[in-house]
DNA sequence: GACTCATGTAACCTATGATGTTACATATCT
DNA sequence: AGATATGTAACATCATAGGTTACATGAGTC
């Protein structure tokens, strides 16, 4: 695992993963995927439940299921549905400086990574959930899920 | 302070400090300019001084003091002088996954990423300490030291 | 040479956040 | 009733950044 975790990239696996199943998929199995705990699937797929993109169903033959089109929904959407976390590891010392010094550095710092955080918002935008499905097929056609084992 | 901390920011802040003093700067100054601990700025200012930005003087009337041009060093030099710490909160989970599913998520969020991290490294390289410390005169013409007593 | 001031650096402490884990309540199906 | 799942609080663990102390070294002052 990379330093810098992202609650983005482990959510559209798990989405991903999600899509190619028919029957609901327990945090369970999930979990086991992920290489994670079943909690932390729940912690993390609570925001996509409450956002309306996925649905989770307690007691026997239940687990998670997709509830939205993945051609209509955005890699942004997810982002923001998981609480749109920081993008930028760096940022400003202070927002609000009484040092004139520290206003001019934050300034200058300022634009390009507004500017960065609009391409990444816009770029995220423009690729669906299905458009991404499309992409793993391409390259793996037959069976593709001979790497995990859900049951 | 915002959560993301930034070396950068804080080491821009201390030269542009540096930059108004004739005489060297005590680590003890700066580091009650930028609220923290001498220690912190002696570790934080050792990459400038490999890179040959500063200078550091031991002894009676030593300290810091600039030992470069600012009208020839840029951020970007400043940014990897302090050993190009990641820009990025989000990534990817694994950088060598065995999963298809998770290889795909991969190259869909990396393009964007890197293409921000141009345009971050391709800002940084367009301004110079000189012309921060200019934008800097501009907005506080008279005198820049009022809000720090640095003896 | 003794004294003072300053950096250099290792070692340690502390606070924070992310993640993992346990425990238990609740809902659903057989 | 019993088995299976989620929901969630509470706690444990781990990594990182930042702060602090301690002490060695070098450079001026007297």
């Amino acid at each position: 695992m990379s330093r810098n975790s992202s609650k983005l990239s482990g959510v559209l696996h798990v989405l991903l993963h999600m899509a190619e199943q028919q029957a609901p998929v327990t945090s369970e199995k999930l979990a086991r995927i992920m290489q994670t705990n079943a909690v932390v699937i729940r912690r993390v797929m609570a925001g996509l439940r409450d956002a309306g993109y996925v649905r989770s169903e307690k007691g026997h033959g239940g687990g998670w299921s997709m509830a939205c089109d993945p051609a209509t929904v955005t890699l942004l959407d997810i982002y923001r549905a998981i609480g749109s976390p920081p993008l930028f590891a760096i940022g400003n010392r202070s927002d609000n400086p009484d040092c004139a010094v520290e206003r001019a550095v934050n300034e200058a710092l300022d634009g390009p990574l507004r500017q960065a955080e609009a391409l990444l918002i816009d770029s995220y935008a423009t690729v669906t959930l299905a458009s991404l499905s499309a992409g793993f097929h391409r390259q793996l056609p037959p069976d593709y899920a001979s790497h995990h084992r859900t049951d």
